[in-house]
DNA sequence: TTGAAAGCGCTAACAC
DNA sequence: GTGTTAGCGCTTTCAA
């Protein structure tokens, strides 16, 4: 019954319009389809026929044959996260210019929806996938995509034992960068705050489940043994991840007078928290933080940021991946993008 | 040639399992696919086969065969705006609850890219479509979809003359709110500030291209009118797309005390072009916008705004849809979901 | 409960 | 330049 389930109505086909034009299926569907040669006349005859009869092509139809769906699938964290968003209209740019529609994903960073996500990517025949990895050091959600060989472009963090390519930003630099301009200022007990999950304490040497945040703490801690303070890693505060404002709280009390904000979001928390709180940012507190975001910039003090190239860590996992649906045998690309400093006003000598 | 183009490998057909399993494809097929019936033997020889030969299923032949897709197109302006981002989360959760996936398309509120995206999908047979309209007045773009009996849901604002679901928040209310805070603190001069495309000054009984905009200003005009303001029309400054800051520049000199924002992004720059100019928030000027993004509660001072909920428009647009996909024939529904007002310190009397 | 066969709408050989 | 014929991988009658 070849009737559309949707409206009870038959779409045209390739069929119809070749017999309404009096010439082959074939023939029909080679100047439908733009390929193979057609006379003249034979040209005008089937687009006069599927005009008149409102064809309008079955792009499934075409991916079962040719194997090609023209659609990339990208797994972000969460599309409301403004860093996945703009990674996506990056990607989304790139991708449509060259004829590629993207199907969306959320993981919420979760190992079992990224599985889930990938599973149903593959199922819908996708020519490649863009992901977030929800975790740099257990990416075996994303071996199923791997072993089957479809092209599969990471960013924003790698993935350990998967030979992939991967587009992510210089986090260490950037954090490396970001202490200094506090241990510069004369701030001694500087915290990183981060919301990332870890078993205990950190420690020097430990691995963390996102390649950025584990680059960023990496970075931070050097740049403070560098300057010789003792065990910077008690500084590195984790698993924040429902109480960014407890965390400042405890590091107020500390006498902590400087605070790296692993991401815009704990340092939207910690600013609130800091107000609340009633410590001046920077008199009492000094904050520093990654990503550019709007408030940064609109609330009073502004905050020095770490801003990173969003959009073209997207457009450019774009790009890698369709080269890799092109088929590029090229040797796995590690792409690494540099951050920019954009200061503002929130750092301050520390006060005591 | 059976094999994949992307990587000269051949993918596990229901076929292959059937031999393996020395049934039918038939009946691999239905325990494969979960439908009709087949005896625990069976079911645990193809499975078992299945699994061992690693079948994965192809959805897009199920597509072919059964008409449905399981994926519904979304377009919105940009994902980038966090209206958007937003709204589309929203909808993602609900259809992913539903089985469904989300093909996400950008318009750049442009009516050609629209109907291209409206085309793609189309093509590629999604179930459904939602989409936030280019253009109300003009929604020519998507009468294809309607014309070919897709089911779709418009959100943030409607279209003319196109018969289908629509979720959109009550904006007029929302607007006369929002003046009428600005009327009772003695403003009488009041501008409302949109980037919004427009022929010409706007004047009562003008339709603005889209409906949530119009409504807005009519629901402005409308208090102020209420209000005894003279000609309030006048106080409208539409087509500020790229030139908000010379927008509030020349309100200012007009001796304007306070700005109606038609989104968070207008706000945005108003706020930082009053900065640049020296002027107070809300000494020299009143400041209130629509949408309660991050900043507005971390800048100094806060502004006071109207909140649509934009999750729930999202979801309930894709709760619309899918009951539409389902078959549900009833009649076209219209739904407009309250604002809420979030005072802050944006407001003050009128300086003179 | 199971199987045989047809068909979804298109493209891809291959022949003429 | 055009037509014929097979499929792509699945679901779906219809019989057995």
């Amino acid at each position: 019954m070849p009737v559309d389930p949707l409206n009870g109505r038959r779409e045209v086909t390739v069929s119809d319009v070749a017999a309404a034009a009096k010439v082959s299926k074939a023939t029909a569907a080679r100047v439908l389809g733009g390929y193979g040669a057609a006379s003249e006349a034979v040209r005008d005859r089937v687009q006069a026929a599927a005009e008149q009869l409102g064809y309008h092509p079955n792009a499934l139809a075409k991916t079962m044959t040719t194997g090609r769906s023209n659609s990339i699938g990208i797994i972000v964290g969460d599309i409301e996260n403004p860093f996945f968003a703009q990674a996506t209209r990056g990607a989304a740019d790139v991708a449509k210019a060259a004829g590629y529609d993207l199907i969306l994903l959320n993981s919420d960073e979760h190992a079992v929806a990224e599985e889930n996500a990938i599973s149903v990517l593959l199922a819908k025949r996708v020519d490649g996938i863009l992901v977030a990895p929800a975790s740099t050091t257990d990416p075996s959600s994303l071996r199923e995509a791997v072993e089957r060989a479809r092209p599969m472009v990471l960013f924003d963090r790698v993935a350990d034992g998967l030979d992939v390519d991967t587009v992510v930003a210089d986090n260490l630099a950037g954090a490396r960068r970001l202490a200094q301009l506090l241990l510069d200022a004369g701030h001694r007990r500087i915290a990183f705050v981060s919301t990332i999950a870890h078993a205990d304490e950190y420690r020097v040497g430990d691995r963390l489940g996102s390649s950025s945040v584990d680059d960023r703490v990496r970075g931070f801690v050097g740049a403070l043994a560098d300057a010789g303070v003792d065990d910077p890693a008690r500084f590195v505060r984790l698993n924040a991840r429902d109480g960014v404002p407890a965390v400042v709280r405890a590091l107020v009390d500390d006498g902590i007078t400087a605070i790296v904000a692993s991401d815009s979001l704990i340092a939207q928390a910690a600013f609130r928290e800091l107000r609340t709180l009633g410590r001046r940012i920077p008199d009492d507190v000094s904050l520093v933080a990654f990503d550019d975001a709007d408030w940064t910039s609109l609330s009073a003090p502004g905050i020095t940021v770490m801003a990173q190239p969003i959009h073209e860590i997207g457009a450019e996992a774009a790009r890698l991946l369709i080269r890799r649906i092109a088929g590029d045998g090229a040797p796995t690309e590690h792409v690494v993008l540099p951050q920019r400093l954009v200061e503002r006003e929130s750092i301050a000598p520390p006060r005591s």
